[in-house]
DNA sequence: AGCCTGTGAATGAATAGTCATTCACCAAAG
DNA sequence: CTTTGGTGAATGACTATTCATTCACAGGCT
């Protein structure tokens, strides 16, 4: 059955549940709902996934691999490292906007996953934050950043605000302040917070 | 049963709940443990909340406003903005490192509230972002900070690098950096991008 | 062409297990 | 004897998962 991933079954299931899964959160999704939001039938779910926790792990990677891709090929057009993190808040922000149901899902339900499902190390993830330490160590370098700036410290600073943005972007419906806005001035301090 | 609070076991429920919702999650965690866990019948915890997840919520409101005072408190004993900023960072941090438990409740579960408890406003949690906008915009006033800061934003992005710096803390056993430094690196680089 | 048959995807009703919540009963205190 | 706080086994609702059955189709046979 080495066709399942490619099925068009398997992705229908994966986008319906995506978006009741960061409509009601993952506790609260019935396996009957997904199947119905795909329409299939609530068996056919088990012929393409193991389990619920199953589709959410399918759902990440599926997904991040793909967001982890283009984020490195955007950053790695830029030369200079302060460009490359304008850059990558840029485009993190933009792939939260035109993706609001799978931020909704990263923000809440795989803040879980590392509860209930201790196995499952998100390789993807880290390897994302790790993007934002190599731009710093490469700034660094380079001469540009701060010495005693710590990758390690910053490049969690600069997701968290980032991401902070993001939840306060997807949890609410109106839309205070636009994207670029945002994106413009937490890259901004935050440079002009790491510039040597 | 005006006592309700006041009593001793809705406390160590209170805190037995903490612990294993913090340890396994909230919809993974069974009341019958924390029964057990606070030395109760199942039964028992009926007698001091309605439901599960009033135990939450409860759980939630009794620390938040102690924390928020806290903050308050410290926070004000400064007069320098920027002084001001440099104490919530290290304060927010010590406050995770003492209490391990609760912030991987909020790390974790409070941002789900939002889906499982659609009537439930953390006005708490706002009002502890709203005391750093309330500071920056102190510190714009005073001219020290730059004009062109979104407090609104700027809250966000300084929180969520807390945050973020917490939840690695939280999640991960071996510390690498000691907090105070972690502090002094969020604040401090935050604080040279937004000064005037 | 028409017929038969093997295959496996798909179905959805039935199962099986889990747990929040209740409540009949207890014991201590007054 | 009555009240109160407490108990924990029993209840009942809920749902993930299973599996016996259906169905559509391919391709071999006459």
């Amino acid at each position: 059955m080495g066709k399942r991933k490619n099925s068009e079954k398997y992705h229908r299931i994966i986008e319906a549940a995506t978006k009741i899964f960061a409509d009601k959160g993952f506790y609260q999704t019935k396996i009957s709902e997904i199947a119905r939001e795909a329409g299939v039938a609530d068996g056919t779910i088990y012929i393409y996934f193991e389990n619920k926790d199953d589709i959410l792990i399918s759902l990440f990677e599926e997904r991040m691999k793909e967001v982890l891709d283009n984020m490195r090929e955007q950053v790695s057009k830029e030369g200079d490292p302060v460009k490359k993190l304008e850059t990558f808040a840029l485009a993190h922000l933009r792939l939260v906007e035109q993706n609001k149901s799978m931020a909704e899902i990263i923000q809440v339900e795989l803040r879980q996953s590392s509860k209930f499902m201790k196995e499952y190390k998100n390789e993807q993830f880290l390897e994302y934050l790790e993007l934002i330490a190599e731009i710093i160590r490469q700034g660094q370098r380079k001469g540009i950043f701060r010495k005693d700036i710590i990758p390690g410290v910053a490049k969690r600073a600069f997701f968290g605000a980032l991401d902070e943005m993001s939840r306060f972007w997807v949890l609410s419906s109106r839309k205070q302040y636009d994207i670029s806005t945002a994106a413009r001035q937490i890259s901004g301090y935050f440079l002009t917070g790491i510039k040597a």
